[in-house]
This record gives structure tokens, sequence and C-alpha cells, in this order.
DNA sequence: CGCATTCTAGCCATTTTCGGACATCACAAT
DNA sequence: ATTGTGATGTCCGAAAATGGCTAGAATGCG
């Protein structure tokens, strides 16, 4: 099985969208470890429907018209990351969590490096919002896609943990 | 990607033939350990033209009215792996070669206990002829099928080193 | 001695096992 | 305030174990 992909600009740079043939896989950053998040082997479709759709999603939440995202998604990963990954969705726009709220959600709540791990994989960067959870401090601890662009889109939904 | 199955009764009992989309993948002993060769998943299809024809081939191996094999094959392996079965395919009927021998054919001299674990694991038994190598003091040594069936088939070849 | 049998130490690809490192955090002890 | 500890799933590398062996040495027996 080969996926799709397509690029586009954003407010947090080049983003890759990645399609199966279930649905979206993967929204990789530009400089994104190719081992963070495997999906391949890959060939490129610019005309692909979900792509196509995603990316007008991603348009609108990014000019602030959109606040949560409509899309058949197709996570690939352990059954563990994908509990992990089903409860990022249920974060709602401009709010955050701690890594351990999200271990206690899945009622795993000594897992917590293990929720760090799994979040630090997230194959649907932005729609699956990692960008919500931070330390349990307040403090950002770490993105995929850098730390700042971290910041910048808790900033795009209101919130100003920026440090 | 799925393969095809269909078995088949010999005198060295039920045999397995699997096939991809590429050609005869396997042939497995009844009691074959699933974790010798891995091929999976499958599906069964007795109308399967490559198994039907490697079933005409062995029915007239068994019955004494072919001495070689014509059939596209599809190894699953690793390189070395592949280079030790390649080796199998050159010993003529009825003639036998020991693990060392095949070692020096594939250049590689030393690896003598290498290819005892590489042939262990041939995919494609009687036409890859893993029962024609035996230990360099004729012994028969090892065998997945049971060295009764390596002594049947060397028989079947006119050959007596059943010890 | 001569010959057969047993032991031993190398040899090598693959598989299995093991130990850290991680986008953490509550709690306890300095 | 700072530091240490344990709990957890996954990945990755390193290290160890595992074989369908074998040549050569050691041993045992007439």
């Amino acid at each position: 099985m080969t996926y799709a992909y397509k690029t586009m600009r954003s407010p947090v740079g080049e983003l890759k969208l990645v399609a199966s043939d279930k649905g979206l896989a993967g929204i990789l950053w530009e400089k994104d470890n190719p081992r963070r998040v495997r999906l391949s082997p890959v060939s490129e479709d610019k005309n692909h429907p979900v792509l196509l759709e995603a990316e007008r999603q991603l348009h609108d939440y990014f000019s602030g018209k959109r606040k949560s995202f409509s899309l058949k998604l197709d996570f690939k990963g352990t059954e563990f990351q994908k509990k992990v990954w089903a409860a990022l969705l249920t974060i709602p726009f401009a709010e955050t969590l701690s890594y351990g709220q999200i271990a206690k959600q899945i009622k795993n709540p000594k897992a917590v490096r293990a929720v760090g791990a799994a979040i630090g994989k997230n194959p649907i960067s932005i729609i699956a919002p990692c960008h919500r959870v931070i330390g349990s401090t307040g403090k950002l601890t770490g993105f995929a896609g850098g730390l700042e662009a971290k910041a910048r889109l808790l900033a795009l939904e209101g919130r100003k943990e920026i440090r």
C-alpha cells in the first residue's frame, strides 16, 4: 500500500499531508524526523480528495474560521498509541491538559512517560492537538514541530503560555 | 498481501503449497512449526494456477517421472538466505553435498553453521532440495520434515544413506 | 599402533534479550 | 528549593544466545 501526499504552506511552516485509502494518516512538519512517524512508501498526489479537504479545513483553522475538524482519520500505531491519540481529539479548542491528565483519562494513570512518548509520535499533528498538552507545571516541554510552533498554535487559539 | 495455499497428499505426508503473486513461495510440512517459515496471511485457493502446476510437478516427481522442476519461485528471506537457497537449486537429482560445500559455493566458506541455519529455514522444501544436504560425515543430521522424510526422499532418488 | 567415537573450539547470520532514553509527575528525602 | 525514585510503552542499539556444522585433537579399545 502506498500513501498519497501533498504539501501546503502554513503559518507554522510547510506541512506535509498524507492520506491512506482509509483517510488522513499524517500531518508532518517540514523538518520532521522520518523515523518519528513512519508512513511509507508515499507518492505525490496534489488532487487527492482527502488531502484537498484537509488542506481546506487547515486553512480555515489558521485564518481563525474553524475550531474543530471533520475528517476521516486513519491512525497507524499500537493499541496504546491509538488510545492516547484518541484522547487528544477530546481536548477542545483553546484548552490544555497535562500529560498526567491524559494518562488518567486512558485509565493508565502511571503510564505518564509512555503517554509522553506516544504523543511525541502523534502522526496527525494539529488536528490531533498534541500542542494542547503541556507539562503539569505549565511549561511547554517538547514538540515535534519545535516549541516555537507549539507556542504559535496556542497563541492562535487565544492562549498565551509562551515562555 | 495475502498468500494463496492448497494442500496435497504425498508419500512424505501432507504438504501445504503456498503462492504469492510472483510465484511459488512455500512448500510446508504438515507439522511444520509456523515460526520456521513465516508466510502469512494466507487464504485457501484450490484452483490457483501456480499451485496446480506445482502439485502436478510434485506428483510426477514422487512417481519417478520427473527429476527437475520448472516453476517460478518467490523466495522470501534475507540476502544471505537467498544465496543459500539458490545454491540448493544447483544440486542435481540424486546427488548430495555437505553444509561446508554449500558454504564454499557461496564464497563464504566459514559460514557453515549459518548455512545450516539458513537451510533450516528453506521455505520451498523438496523443490529447493534441502534433503540433498547432509553432514560432512555422511550423517543426515537434521530436517524440518523429519529425518524419516529426508531418508525417504533420498531413497526415492536412488540413494541409500539411511541410518 | 590403527581406527572409530567423542569432545572442543571456532565460525557466522539471525533471533532473542536486555538496557536505556524518551515531550512526565507525584511524592519523599535531602 | 533541589534531587531522587518509581511506574509505563515503544523504539533502538548492543550484547548474548542459537542453530540441520566441522576440522582436528583427545580418548578408548582391540
